[in-house]
This record gives C-alpha cells, structure tokens and sequence, in this order.
DNA sequence: AGCCAGGGCGCTC
DNA sequence: GAGCGCCATGGC
C-alpha cells in the first residue's frame, strides 16, 4: 500500500461501518472478503500492511489526498484543533449493501448495539470463513430471513426495514453515479429517511459532498456556528456548504467523531 | 426509573 | 409539511 496519511486504529474504530464489520486479533484488524481473509495492520513507522491492498485502498480510498482536504476543511480553529487531534481519520468506504445494512440499524441506536446486532447478523447469515470468522450476510440472505429470526440478532424494530430494504435491493440496479438518483433511490426503502440516505452516499457510494446530520452532528454545528442555538437542518446544511463545500462529508466526519468521542466530558 | 443512542414511521393538525 | 409518540435494546 502506498505510503499515505492514516490513523489505522483511529478510522477503524469511528463509527464508520468498517468499525462494525472489521474485528482485532492482536495488532491486526480481519474481516472476511471475496471468500478469503483480508488482515490489515500498521507498523512503528506508520507503514500499512495488508494482504489485500486493492481491498484496503478502496476502504480507506487512497485516492483521497488528506492534506489536500485538510487545508480545505481548516476553516476555523475548531476545526484545526479537530483536525489536530484526529490527525489521519479517514473518511472510509464500504460495500453499499454493507453500509446500507449498518446503517438501516443505526436509527435510534447506538455505536456499541449496532455493532453487536452486525456481528450477530453476520454469525447467523453470513458465511463461515474461519473458526471464528464471518463474511458479511448476502442481500438474499436478509431478503429471504424471517422478521422473528432477524430479531434474534437484537435487532429490535429495524427486523422488517432490513428485509423490505434488502428485497429493494435485489429487485433493483443501485449502481447509481449521481448523489441525486442513489438518495431517491434510498428515501424510497422502508426505514431509511434524509439522515441515513446522507450516510449510504457517503460511505457507500462515496460521495463526499454528502452531510448527513446525527445528534452529535448537530450539536457540533449548534455550539460552534451557531452560538448552541435551536438550528433547523436547513440553516446547517446551508453553513456546511459554505463552509466546506464538496468536502462537507469529510467535515462531518470529524465534527461527528469529535463530539461522539468526549461526550460526558463537556 | 428514566433518559439517551450516527432516526424513521405513521398519525394528527 | 411540521410536530409528536412510538419503536427494541442496552448502558448509564
């Protein structure tokens, strides 16, 4: 893998759906691919070191030029500071069934239950790799669950938005090259509105544009633009445009995590 | 016990 | 089209 700017540990544990599919033994991050294992690590010096590197460019999108971004991001000095403190999180990119699926369970969730109901989906439908290894669950194999199985894997309420989701995707080409015709696509499945559409366009189809806006989001935006007032989405999406631009999503990336991260601590 | 979590649905008005 | 209660589950 190319030498580039990242913070392996960092990213993989942001909440981002890597975060809820990858697992650590020892020093390495592993998850199942194509059927076979992908290990990625990070020595002393900062090197990356993976078995499957074409894998790990698309997941950390090596296209990306962080320092580039950076400078354009830096717009003020909470940002420098987040940037300063979250130095090499990178904006991640998934399968778009994965990410769907993750964030099909994200709606009134939280980070450490979203990642066990993942894992406990991925143990019941996916496929046995290793001992203890298994690869994300097929479209069809959600598409054909039952709703009172899928909710053997804690899934709660979101047990008929998977399968209905799921269902869409098998009957339909999402390959999409606009951000406008994947969010139609999106609004249109049971259980995913404007915040998770934002997501499945960012960190599935990697549109960085995107912006969604989560609690933590928001609050970010409230207490650093606009002086912890009461702020309609609207008004937050219009500063982060004109903040940020088309780099909106890596943006909300570091706002998300920096206010997610030290929640009690303010 | 009650509130909150990377929200959205279905119902009011 | 905006506002509100509700939705499983688990942590604090």
């Amino acid at each position: 893998m190319k030498k580039f700017i990242l913070d392996l540990n960092l990213t993989l544990l942001s909440g981002q759906p890597p975060h809820f599919v990858w697992s650590r033994e020892g020093e390495k991050f592993i998850r199942a691919w194509n059927g076979k294992i992908v290990e990625v690590s990070q020595n002393e010096k900062g090197e990356i070191i993976s078995n499957n590197k074409k894998f790990c460019d698309f997941t950390f999108r090596a296209q990306d030029d962080l320092k580039k971004i950076y400078k354009k991001i830096s717009t003020d000095s909470f940002m420098e500071k987040a940037i300063k403190d979250y130095y090499g999180l990178r904006l991640t990119q998934s399968d778009v069934w994965e990410t769907t699926c993750c964030f099909v369970l994200s709606s009134n969730n939280s980070i450490p239950n979203i990642r066990k109901s993942t894992q406990l989906l991925m143990q019941k439908y996916g496929e046995k790799i290793e001992s203890n290894l298994y690869s994300f669950p097929s479209i069809e194999s959600i598409a054909k669950a039952k709703e009172s199985e899928l909710k053997k894997c804690k899934v709660g309420f979101r047990a008929p938005y998977l399968k209905h989701t799921a269902r869409q995707l098998l009957e339909n080409d999402f390959s999409f090259s606009k951000k406008g015709d994947a969010k139609c696509f999106f609004l249109n499945c049971l259980g995913i509105g404007e915040k998770i559409s934002e997501c499945i366009s960012l960190f599935g189809y990697g549109f960085l544009d995107s912006f969604p806006i989560d609690v933590w989001v928001k609050r970010a935006m409230q207490q650093v633009y606009f002086n912890g007032r009461e702020t309609k989405n609207e008004k937050i999406i219009e500063k982060a445009n004109e903040l940020w631009g088309d780099l909106k999503g890596y943006a909300q990336q570091y706002l998300f995590y920096e206010f997610m991260s030290k929640k009690g601590k303010r």
